[in-house]
DNA sequence: TCCAGTTAGTTCTAATGCGGACTATATTAG
DNA sequence: CTAATATAGTCCGCATTAGAACTAACTGGA
């Protein structure tokens, strides 16, 4: 049992954010719809669409896989590709009106289903686990070796070429 | 945008456990293993071996996608299943040589890639985040509604059969 | 003993998920 | 203008992921 003091803390993360999408994710499912669609209707709401990239970045999901969870919820009417005008490389992703109704259902729905669990937390509580959980997304963004990939975390925007540790 | 105070902590925690996931699973597949093979193997290391049921426990990963794991894995050598004497239903995994060999060499590895992001922080600072993580977790797991799947979380046993909302 | 109910693992399906290769388009250097 | 480079999405291979159905083995009570 080797006595790293983060290790008994890394464990808790996972475990609850495992707990986080256990949670959240059974309701979401009840309402027909995986975790990666309801999070991609959810952003698409209330806007006017956003491209792959924008989605990718808001959703945390890459480049890679969105091109299928979108091509599914298009398969469904509930999301419409179209070509970006400003960039002939750019497609725009937007909620059709059966989308949008879906999103002003599902979303109010899941609000009420997450107050469930933590609407008793004290906004000190929550504002002091956000800033816990900030400190320590930034000491792996800042590390060393942290790799941007490409969609995810583009915060930085393209530092060195080779960045293999 | 609606004011909930619990959503801006919600977007931290997947962030923040992405931001580990992608750290720490970029240095375990240059090690030549998937996240969950280096979970397997990490949890296996200087044991005798454990049941499916305790591997899914400790790892947080489910049975279904555990046979496939530990498949993948028995294929390279690293692990063995044998047959439980207590028990004729479980298997028992555990490393084969090689598989100890590896864990020696990768575990070590990745806890100093793991200080290089952590070894900076406080341990009265990763005491804080592992009790806010903690707290949060009980909320998600003390709501109603929430489900003790098959394998994750078995706390409770065994409740009443058929509980779809 | 016998049986209803439970549990351990496997199998199956559908959907992510990541990384890398690929195409088309944009941008920049020269 | 033209070549080199970078970017946006798609496609591919491989591995995970949850959940449900299934089989075999255990457990308890009558």
């Amino acid at each position: 049992m080797p006595r790293e003091p983060f290790l008994p803390m890394l464990r808790e993360l996972a475990r609850c954010y495992q707990a986080f999408e256990a949670y959240s994710g059974a309701h979401v499912r009840n309402m027909g719809l995986t975790p990666s669609q309801f999070d991609i209707v959810a952003t698409l709401g209330n806007t006017p669409g956003m491209s792959f990239k924008e989605l990718g970045e808001k959703t945390l999901i890459t480049k890679g896989t969105l091109t299928g969870v979108v091509d599914r919820l298009e398969a469904q009417r509930l999301v419409r590709r179209s070509a970006s005008a400003e960039d002939g490389r750019s497609m725009i992703v937007s909620l059709t009106p059966a989308g949008a109704r879906l999103f002003d259902r599902a979303f109010v729905a899941h609000l009420d289903h997450l107050r469930q669990a933590l609407g008793d937390l004290a906004p000190a509580q929550l504002q002091r686990i956000e800033s816990a959980l900030r400190g320590l997304r930034e000491a792996f963004e800042a590390a060393p070796g942290a790799e941007p990939s490409t969609t995810r975390g583009g915060r930085r925007k393209a530092r060195r070429t080779g960045e293999q540790e």
